[in-house]
Parts: structure tokens; C-alpha cells; sequence
DNA sequence: TAAATGTTGTTACGACAAAAACAACAATGG
DNA sequence: CCATTGTTGTTTTTGTCGTAACAACATTTA
């Protein structure tokens, strides 16, 4: 029988998040390892104490994720991992649709003081986390976006993203390098600093940064200080959005001038 | 105001499934309802206690459910429902992914001692999970399926997966009710004890009930136990499968008799 | 201006519940 | 009679919950 060999710590925290405990996800793997073993062998295998694994097999059964025998000893099997994780799954889509309704409603019903998107300043921190609102914004934009945004960004998430989700919204671009086909209805101010992209890395690896001016009410700022944690800034304060929005039209008119 | 109204235990719950905490999911359903709250306003709404409220959204920070104005003191904004669900959905699906890979690897090379699924009876447990393992035994038939199952079994479960993923399987039916087209490849024998589907209810409600016999090897018998949990066996055992093949022989041919 | 007051943000610590880990014991079966 | 199974407690640990106290800062009042 082989030992309770080694399980990687991040496969139980994946499990964990699965909605799985400790225990419940060495059980598991060790009933994937050693089909139909009787409790002593998933005690042996899995490094669970004995006593332990009757009731975390319970819940794993409750949970679907092992089926019984009703012989003496008892024994145990897994489900595969697909169909296991499926139903892991399932439950958990089934609390986010839950969630997302109950949320939603209270969302609408809120006291309708646009203090909080009119005045602040607001920080978002994390590469998902700020490329998410980036989404959402450029989705929901009204009539023209104006952004300036070295290429790696752009090309890699702001492009597929007007691509599919623009309607006869004008963009005007502002950029170090340009490869490929433009978008219809896309203008674009290229500064090159050079002439092959790879050349340009006696600028620091920014990794990701721009500016985003959507309707002329909304600005994010992304920043990319390399090194640390990425953050970015979201504003429709009036100030905010007109200091940005001028210092956009600066950098495009010079950008327009040095190309000539 | 508002007072720290109440919440329903189940919202809290949902959230908790998808990885937050009692106190995240206060404050942020608080933060839904007052955009742009301090943390005191926070602590008020919520009824989180004030102290707990900082390092608390700090967590809702990194999963990108809030974003920060760093004015003083400090106001704190939640992201919209959707997009929240979305990003916190997005980590738990990635573990998933990362788990399946994992526990598949593991489950392939697991000791190919087939006494799990030879030699043994299993139980499994409840509606939806049994459910699951039907489907999953449908779809890997090779050959033919034999069945008896009530109607209703029949119709909501069975067809929809007998239409989709058969590919040149005999199937051979006895149940209590038929209604509507019969597919092809499938053989149908109907017990009428009644005429029309309703007036069957001096049977008792039997909810889901069911013999199923897949490629003369694996049988899964589900008793829908009225009342209890319903619960199914499986088994690949030659003896359990040997009993059911002569079972369901023996009420097709008395079927067939009958309706002569 | 200086003291008094109040609020913000931080830190520390106790209470509590769930999970993890250990120990003991009755039931079962050869 | 012995070994193993299955069950029942108990202790330790961990993470969250909840309270209290305090420094930093701004605002008010004398």
C-alpha cells in the first residue's frame, strides 16, 4: 500500500476554494489514487487520522464526490475529478446566480447620490482587478473614447476589446508603436521612438499604462510602476477629468507636430 | 442614515461559497447601498464593528470588490454586482481548472486494479448527484441501453440525453406511459395501468424509479424512496448485473404479453 | 494660542466556532 | 480470542468574530 505520499499544497487550496477542507480534499485524492479502499486503507493513503475520515467521507458523499459499498468493511470510491469538480461547480454558480440577484436588487435601490462616482478619486489595485473596470468602461462608453497607452496594453487588451463591443463610438488614439491593421472608425497618433518595438527597452519595462478619457466625464489612469503591485486611478470629477483631458490634447498635438 | 437593516442569512452564505468572509460580505453589501462610504459610515451600515472594517476592506480590495479615494478620510466604492460576482468567479474557476488537471493526472495513474468497480455495490445519494452518474453512464455507452423507468424519469431525465448522444445505440425501453414521438434506434414497451398520465397517482408518488442496464455490464438502479432521500446502487458486479438483465427480460416479456 | 473634544486609522487581545489531531471504547468477524 | 471496524469523546489549533484601547490628526472652545 503505498505511503501518504506527497500531496502539493496547492492543489488542497485549490480544492479549498472549491468549498473543500483539508481533510475532505486528501480523502479525496486519495480515493482517486486507490480505488475502493475500506476506511483504514484511505487512512493510510491520504495521512487523514483514522477516526477522522468516517465523517469527512460523509460529507464528501453528501457532496457527491464519493459512492459507497454497503459490505463489511465498507468500502469507498471517488467519482472521477470531472464530474466531482462539475458538481462543485454547480453549487457554487447556483450561490453566484443567487448572489448576483439578491445584490443587484439592493445595487438599484441605493440612495441615488452620485457623490461617490462624481467627486472621488479612486484607486483600483491589481492587474485582473483594473483590467476589469478597463472592460466595463469601454463597453458602456457613449460616443468617443480618447486614450494614450503604450502598445503592449493596447494590443493585448484594448483592442479585442473595441473590436467586438464598438458601435459608432470615435477613438482616437495615442501610442508608441503600431502593428497591423487599424479599426474603422479609429484614429491613431503613433510616436515612435524607434522603429522595431524590441528596440525601445532602454525604456524601462512600463509593463502596462495609459489613459483613458471615455465621454469626456470619465478618466482612468492606469500606471504601471514596474516592480510593485500595479494600480490604477478612476475619476469623473470634473477637475480630474479636464486636467486629463487636456494633457491628452497636449501629447497628441506634439506627437502630431514631431511627425511632420 | 440607514440603519444596520437586516440581511438574509442565505445572501450571506451564497458570498460565503464564493470565498468571502462574514464580515467582506456585510461590508459589501453595505458599500452597495452607500456609494462612496467612509469606513465609520461603513461600520454603521454594515454593523461590522468599526475596527474590523479596515483591514476587512482591505481583503475586498485585493479581490477587487471595492476600490479606495485616498482623500481623508479615506472613501471607499464598490464595484457593481455583476462585475464583483464575475471577478470572484473568475479566481474560483481557475482553481477548478487547476484541480482538474491535477486530480486527473492522478486519477490516470492510479493502480488499474478494477476491483472497485468490478466486485462492488455502490450507494449513491441524492437527486441531483445520481443524476449526474446517469448521464455520465449514457453518454460512455458503446452498445445498447436496456431500461424500465417511469415515465417521468423518462421524459425529463433520459430522452434529452438519449437524443443528444447516441450514436448507433440500441435502446430498448419498458415504462408505464409514453407520450409524444418515439426516437429512432429506441424499442418502447408501455404498461398502461391507465389511459391518461394523471389518473397513475394510486400509485403513490414515486418520484423517480428506474433500472438501467448499460452494455450488459453496469447497472444503476434508481429508488426514488418517497419521502426520504432518494438513493441509487451501481454496480459492474457479473452477479447484480445477471440478476437485473433476467429482471428486466422478464417484465419486458410479461409487457408484451399483457398488451397482446 | 492652548486646552478640550471628536474622529480616523491602527494595534492588541479575548471569545468563539470550525477544523484538525489524538485517545479510548464498543461492535464485529474471523 | 484477537484484530479490525466503526463510533464517540476530548484536546489542540486555526481563523474569524468582536471588544477595547491608543496614537495621529483635525475641529472646536476657552
Amino acid at each position: 500500500m503505498s505511503e501518504p505520499r506527497e500531496i502539493p499544497v496547492h492543489i488542497i487550496e485549490s480544492l479549498k476554494s472549491l468549498g473543500l477542507t483539508k481533510y475532505e480534499a486528501l480523502v479525496y485524492i486519495g480515493l482517486l489514487r486507490v480505488a475502493g479502499a475500506t476506511a483504514t486503507e484511505i487512512h493510510e493513503i491520504s495521512g487523514v487520522p483514522r477516526a477522522s475520515v468516517y465523517p469527512v467521507l460523509d460529507r464528501l458523499m453528501q457532496k457527491s464526490l464519493v459512492s459507497v459499498s454497503h459490505t463489511s468493511p465498507k468500502r469507498f470510491n471517488a467519482t472521477p475529478p470531472d464530474d466531482g469538480i462539475d458538481s462543485l461547480m454547480h453549487r457554487i454558480e447556483e450561490d453566484a446566480a443567487q448572489a448576483r440577484e439578491a445584490l443587484t436588487a439592493i445595487y438599484r435601490e441605493k440612495a441615488e447620490e452620485h457623490r461617490a462616482d462624481q467627486e472621488f478619486i479612486w484607486s483600483i489595485y491589481g492587474q485582473e482587478n483594473i483590467q476589469g473596470r478597463l472592460t466595463d468602461l469601454i463597453r458602456n462608453a457613449g460616443k468617443e473614447i480618447r486614450m494614450v497607452a503604450n502598445w503592449n496594453l493596447l494590443s493585448e487588451t484594448i483592442l479585442p476589446l473595441l473590436r467586438q463591443a464598438r458601435g459608432a463610438i470615435a477613438v482616437e488614439v495615442v501610442t508608441d508603436f503600431w502593428e497591423g491593421e487599424v479599426p474603422e472608425g479609429v484614429a491613431v497618433h503613433v510616436h515612435r521612438h524607434c522603429m522595431k518595438h524590441e528596440q525601445c527597452e532602454n525604456h524601462p519595462p512600463m509593463e502596462n499604462a495609459g489613459v483613458f478619457i471615455v465621454d469626456g466625464a470619465k478618466v482612468l489612469v492606469w500606471m504601471g510602476s514596474s516592480g510593485e503591485e500595479t494600480s490604477a486611478l478612476y475619476s469623473e470629477s470634473p477637475g480630474f477629468v479636464q486636467f486629463f483631458s487636456r494633457y491628452w490634447t497636449n501629447i497628441r498635438d506634439w506627437v502630431k507636430l514631431s511627425n511632420q
